[in-house]
DNA sequence: CCTCCGGATTGAAAGGTTTCACAAATCTGG
DNA sequence: CCAGATTTGTGAAACCTTTCAATCCGGAGG
């Protein structure tokens, strides 16, 4: 266009031109900005007014590569779309709100369990020099993970007790959770339930498969009284399927009772059941996983076991902001999952 | 457990380090982070390898100091316990990921409706210069966006239409939504509806009762066969209450359908009616709106006002992604929703 | 044998802030 | 009225990259 057409676009004032036009030095509004009290009221309001008159915004990546420390936190979830994780975010952000008064962003950064988005996201992270990294892994035993902690970025895993020590972790007792599931559904009378997920692939689930086999053998049942249907991911979709492939089995050998290794899953079953017009919980009881909002508020109000999703939250960054203190040692929290009973289970 | 220990710490290698430990020097080695193809592959080979050895990582705030550019894009979402904005938040991921060819990531920022927590969130992502924000604010009409913009930072908000034409913007046409909605359930014989939601307070949420007023006079009904119930948020337990007035009204003025401002809201009131004995659709038939996944899932499958939420997301990085070309204009992009039609509404 | 050329490499400046040792101004109280 | 303490303010260095003009070098062309 023209000279400099509409804007005339004033370049964005530094803090240098601040101090000019306020007639204090550099470091004068530098300390305006970051040790208020050192500076006297008067100079200070000018320092103030100038700025807002300026528009003047303080550019963080100078700020951060001088002080050195960041003042973000990220946490990179395994699946954004599963209201869990979202959950699991908001208590994180209630924390990072309450402890960095006003000044600890978090952001969120959403894997979707993709292992090449989830290292594009550690990479760009520990790049930024971000204060923390607050994550829910595919693969919790991955190498990666420990180099960026051991390069100095402090890294908490969240749902997930990595093998060794070498990170602080929050997860819950999966083991248990799958184990009270069970009990429950074998109290109602059930003596042959199905297993509905990928336990195979996902750690949580490996571990709620082996309580849900601790509670049969419990009560002396077979382990082959626990009948597997894998499914490739836990989404809603697959619960569908599941629900299907349960419903084709033979009556005489059909389980009567579906554990599902998340609420999805069992929503997803849930469904095909009102299609096929089997009663929840007469001709199939449910137990889900995670006890997210919808589960209660499906029309068959969902058993399931329930995880503190947003204390699990909190608690990864207090651990994550405690990291940075002086004789610091990795802990790893483990939270007791409870079983909330609800219509899916009770004739 | 080796050499280094704990302390020892060798004080992350940077470039000069690594020009050092090559032979080489310090801009050669920026030469092969920029512009590989500018060097000589042997050299390159050196200073990868020395690269790997140093266990260098690249700091991205000096990167960004110097070169201007930043590599990030974010989005402050409204709500990020609600899948319709993570999925919004998934095809913003996808665009971002095809556009950048892993050059640019998007972090996500959950406000929660809290105009505070957006108000920090959007200064600490000016003050980082990041490349765009995406956002579907508390108040599309702020002053705060358009300084923002003003100052340089693109921003593009995500359905909602802003007033003037100072921004970049996708939206569906929520007029339009909330017309057939009520119109599906004039047809299906209703002609006293309740609609549920908080309209004083949210845009679209106010539009899409417009639309229904629209429905209404159309089939020649009287605006009073729209009844409203107003909820202070657009939750699952909001809907919970909301059903729990309408089963309170007396049967002969009480609606015989409900359309709810979104399907959370739907969700709830499924619910309720569940809990109450009421049939759906046979005495109350009802319609949500966003069509989330759970819309499907539910027990007695919704009915429900489907929005491109993909879509939405995509279109929305590709606008922000424009504006920095040269004759840039500002454009509003609105979408046309679609009626899915489930069992909530036929009886 | 000399010049010129282009690809590879170099060196130094620049980018906006924080920090810190220090100077100036003001205050304390003897 | 002065020594010393305290409060304010200053100036320059440092943080780690990117960028760009300048240099270097081996070889092609004359």
């Amino acid at each position: 266009m023209t000279v400099q057409e509409s804007g005339a676009e004033p370049k964005a004032a530094g803090m240098k031109d601040v101090a000019a036009a306020a007639g204090v030095s550099l470091g004068t509004v530098s300390n305006v900005l970051n040790r208020p009290d050192r500076v006297s009221p008067a100079t200070r309001a000018k320092v103030e007014t100038v700025m807002a008159e300026l528009r003047f915004v303080r550019n963080e990546s100078a700020r951060q590569l001088r002080a050195g420390r960041s003042r973000v936190l990220a946490y990179v979830m395994l699946d954004g779309s599963n209201p869990f994780f979202t959950d699991v975010a908001a208590g994180m952000e209630d924390a990072a709100d309450a402890a960095g008064e006003g000044d600890l962003s978090l952001f969120l950064c959403n894997s979707a369990h993709q292992p090449a988005r989830e290292a594009a996201y550690l990479g760009r992270l520990e790049q930024q020099r971000v204060q923390g990294i607050l994550i829910t892994p595919v693969d919790p035993d991955a190498a990666l993970l420990g180099e960026i902690a051991h390069r100095g970025t402090p890294v908490v895993i969240v749902d997930r007790t990595p093998g060794g020590t070498s990170h602080c972790s929050v997860a819950v007792d999966d083991v248990y959770g799958g184990e009270i599931a069970v009990r429950h559904l074998i109290e109602q009378g059930h003596d042959r339930i199905a297993f509905i997920g990928n336990h195979t692939t996902v750690g949580q689930v490996r571990d709620r498969r082996l309580g849900a086999l601790r509670a049969l053998r419990a009560a002396g049942l077979a382990p082959d009284r626990l009948v597997d249907l894998t499914t490739t991911a836990l989404t809603v979709a697959d619960g569908r399927g599941a629900g299907e492939r349960l419903a084709g089995l033979p009556a005489s050998i059909r389980p009567t009772a579906a554990f599902c290794a998340n609420d999805l899953v069992a929503l997803g079953l849930l469904q095909t059941c009102a299609n096929l017009r089997m009663n929840v919980p007469q001709d199939m009881a449910i137990v889900g996983y995670d006890d997210i909002e919808f589960a209660a508020a499906a029309a068959v109000p969902l058993t399931s076991v329930r995880q503190p999703r947003r204390r699990l939250g909190r608690t990864a960054v207090e651990l994550l902001l405690a990291e940075s203190e002086p004789g610091h040692e990795h802990r790893q929290v483990v939270f007791t999952p409870e079983l909330v009973v609800r219509a899916s289970t009770l004739r």
